[in-house]
DNA sequence: CCTTCAGGTTAACGACCGCTAACCTCCCTG
DNA sequence: CAGGGAGGTTAGCGGTCGTTAACCTGAAGG
C-alpha cells in the first residue's frame, strides 16, 4: 500500500470538510457557504473544483463505495494466493477490512447508508451497483465458512453484521472508550459470533 | 396491552406519515406539503394539529425513545417478578422487544439515530436522556448475564447489538426476505451470539 | 335558528439556498 | 514582459420553503 506523504489537494481537502458536515446535519442540512468555510473559501470557490453539491455527495458515495469493494476483492486475492484457500481467513480479513474503514472514516460510513437517494439517478445506480457486488463477495464467504446458511438468510447476516460493525459511530467519540485497537477487537469478536450464530 | 380498535386520529395519520417521509428523505428533504398531502390535506393545514414542522420530529423522537425505555422497564419487571430473577431472560426478552419494534416501526427506528440533531436544544436533550437510559438499562442486565465485561465494553457492546437489531431497514423491503418470524429468529440468535463473543 | 369552533382553504411574505455572472489577482510560461 | 489560466472574490437572481393571515364551511349545542 502507497502510503500517502505529500499534502492533500484542495479537492480532497473540500471532500473531506464536505463528508463531515454532510454527516453531523445531514446533506440537505448544509449550505455551500458553510462547506466552502471549512476549508477557508467562500462559497461559490467550491464551483472552481465540482460541478454542485451533488457532484459532491456523488464523488463521495462512488468513492466508498468502491474502495470498499476494491479492498475486499485485494484482500480475497491476497488470502488465496496465501496458501490454501481458508474461507475462515478469508472472511477474518474482511471483517478486520470493514473495521478499519469503520473506524478511521466514521463520516464516511455514516454517509454511505444515509445520503445514498440525494443521488441522481445514474450515480444512485453505480452506487448500488458496487454496494450489491461487495454484499454478494461477503455472502459468497460467509457461505463458504457456514454451509448450513441459506442465501437470504445468508444475505440478511451480512446486511446485520454491516450495522453491527458500522455502529462506530455511536461509540462515545471521546476518550470513554477503550482505545482503537481494544474497539477493533471487540467489534471482530462480536461479528464472527454473530455469524456464527447464524449459522445454526 | 390495550390493543386499539379505534380509528387513528389525524395527529397519528400525520406522525405516521412524516415518519415514513422523514426516514425515506431526511428531515430537511420534505416540505410541509408533502406530508400535508400524504394525508389528503394541504400544506399549512398541519398548523392546526402542529406548532411547526419542528414540534412533529420532536413529537417523534420523544415518542420512540420514551417507547423503547418505558417497554424495556416493563419487561425488567415482568420477568422478574416471574419466579427468579433469571438474567438470560431478561436479557432474551429485550432483544425481543427490540426486534419488534425494529421490524415493525423501520421508519421511526431509521429517524431515531438520524435526524436527532434536527431538534431544539431542550428536545435533544430529553431524548438523549432517554436513550442514555434505554442504554444502561441494557447494559445492567448485559453485564449481569456477562460478568467478565468492563463497563465500558458492555457500553460498547451494546451499541453495536443496537446496530445489528436496527439493520431491518437495510434487509430488502420486498419479498425476498424469510418472513417475519424467520427474520427476528435470525436476528435474535444473532445478538446473543454477538454478546456472547464479546463477553469473553 | 343562530352561534361557535374545529379544521380546512388559498395567497403571500420573508428568509434562505444553490448557482451564475462579472470581476480581480497571482503565478507560470513562451 | 506579455498574457492566460487557475482559483479566488462579491453581488445578485430565481426558486423553494416554513410560516402567517385572512377567509370559508359544516356540524354540534343551546
Amino acid at each position: 500500500m502507497a502510503t500517502r506523504t505529500d499534502a492533500p489537494t484542495r479537492r480532497e481537502q473540500i471532500l473531506k470538510e464536505a463528508a463531515r458536515l454532510f454527516a453531523e446535519r445531514g446533506f440537505h442540512g448544509v449550505g455551500v457557504d458553510e462547506i466552502g468555510a471549512a476549508v477557508g473559501i467562500s462559497g461559490p470557490g467550491l464551483y472552481r473544483h465540482f460541478a454542485g453539491k451533488d457532484a459532491m455527495l456523488a464523488e463521495l458515495l462512488v468513492g466508498i463505495s468502491g474502495q470498499l469493494l476494491t479492498g475486499a476483492k485485494r484482500r480475497l486475492a491476497e488470502v488465496e494466493a496465501d496458501g490454501g484457500a481458508k474461507a475462515e481467513a478469508v472472511l477474518d480479513s474482511l471483517i478486520e477490512g470493514h473495521i478499519d474503514f469503520a473506524l478511521d472514516d466514521r463520516p464516511l460510513i455514516t454517509l454511505h447508508d444515509r445520503e445514498l437517494d440525494r443521488l441522481r439517478d445514474s450515480d444512485r445506480k453505480m452506487v448500488r451497483q458496487l454496494q450489491r457486488q461487495y454484499v454478494e463477495l461477503w455472502v459468497g464467504v460467509v457461505r463458504e465458512v457456514y454451509p448450513g446458511l441459506g442465501e437470504p438468510a445468508a444475505r440478511s447476516a451480512v446486511h446485520s453484521v454491516f450495522g453491527l460493525l458500522n455502529s462506530t459511530p455511536h461509540l462515545g467519540r471521546g476518550g470513554s472508550l477503550p482505545g482503537r485497537g481494544a474497539t477493533a477487537e471487540l467489534l471482530h469478536r462480536m461479528a464472527r459470533g454473530a455469524f456464527a450464530a447464524a449459522g445454526v
